[in-house]
DNA sequence: TGCGTGTGATCTGTGATATTTTATACCATG
DNA sequence: CATGGTATAAAATATCACAGATCACACGCA
């Protein structure tokens, strides 16, 4: 806790602004299931009063990022392999439909797009790089243009992001070649074919569950 | 917007009694799409000072209940075609997830309670009971013990509210048979046939849009 | 007379801060 | 060693100050 994890933002929209910088934070795994935080010091770090945190902490609950204890505390909500088993099933049926409505208006620009984010170079420390998966999956969904279904997806991708910490302390990065099924879903758009690229997004959907849920 | 539509609130938990007010007069279909709402207002119909309606008030701006207006005003979100298709293919998504797992789970005593609350009363005043709805679909959810997936639909029912409120103002009550395809689904629970009650579930789903997407 | 324009009053949300309530940890006392 | 009370720290709420947007209305010009 003492050494800040989150960058600070400028004085203005300060609760998108706080609320972008803790979004981020949970995508790159910044913090751990079971740790608990303190409005105060979230403040603190991000350079605001308490007021925007507060408003954009309501929202990270909302989602499902954050809880309340009983104890009025706020804590990353700790592993659970029903929770996780959830969070797969759900993200299975409604990325398939993002991909359903991106597969009607993809151009080959966003192709395009999404060959130089996979081909970037790959952080050297050998951690899977949670950010270009990011990058990977919601530069396809946002050519849905969906308004409804995709908000409810960041908030999977939400809480699975405080799993995905865990990931990237405990295992080394070779193991994951996530890449892979990202190359697949490329080709298949380049070929407009909606039944492999269904596929291949399932399957790597399962994959970014393997290492949590080892027994499926 | 001189008349209050929403109850007053007691001294405790302010912010979630302030959230279930509004959560309870949305699901009411106490609010129009278009309509804008203030906090002042919010808070003074409430009882209480604006910064737990200001909470709660994030949290269904999160839950896309209400939207941010460029003039930082607040309204309900307009009526709109494609977010209505969304809105449909999720709740159809998601809610046979949630029934899946629900009748893993489901015992002769929640079935009885179902029956309950599809023989109850009907309004006299001819208007479809939104409530009577509402409580149907997720006592049977609620037993999938569904932590992630039950809150999205929560969710996609709160957004789906405010256009229930134009069904209710425009049309009469007698066309929207709800009950047939609630009897249906409380069969198959009984029957414990899962395919039958997937089926008769994605009807009604089907048929609470036909008046909102009459094209389908 | 009719139409556009400007001006001010009155809304709005935002952010900060002071106050109250609640939980928890610690220490004294039995 | 257990228990109870107190001190402390945190969150919840209320209140305040401010900036910006909207709306109505009056004024001036055609």
């Amino acid at each position: 806790m003492s050494q800040p994890k989150i960058a600070r933002i400028d004085q203005s929209k300060l609760r998108e602004s706080a609320y972008d910088a803790l979004h981020e934070a949970f995508t790159r795994g910044a913090f751990a299931p079971g740790e608990t935080v303190s409005l105060r010091t979230l403040a603190d770090q991000l350079g605001t009063s308490m007021t925007p945190v507060r408003e954009a902490v309501r929202r990270l609950v909302a989602e499902g990022a954050l809880v309340d204890t009983p104890s009025r505390t706020l804590e990353v909500p700790p592993l659970d392999a029903d929770r996780m088993r959830e969070l797969k099933s759900a993200r299975l049926a409604l990325e398939a439909l993002l991909l359903e409505e991106a597969m009607d208006r993809i151009d080959k620009d966003v192709i395009t797009g999404l060959e130089k984010i996979i081909s970037a170079p790959r952080s050297e420390t050998g951690t899977p790089d949670l950010k270009q998966n990011y990058d990977f999956h919601f530069t396809l969904y946002r050519q849905s243009r969906s308004r409804v279904i995709l908000p409810l997806v960041e908030a999977l991708w939400l809480q699975y992001g405080a799993f995905l910490n865990l990931v990237v302390r405990e295992q080394a990065a070779g193991e994951i070649p996530e890449h892979i099924h990202h190359e697949e879903i490329i080709a298949a758009l380049r070929d407009n074919d909606r039944k492999s690229a269904q596929r291949s997004l399932a399957l790597d959907i399962e994959r970014s569950f393997k290492l949590l849920l080892p027994e499926s």
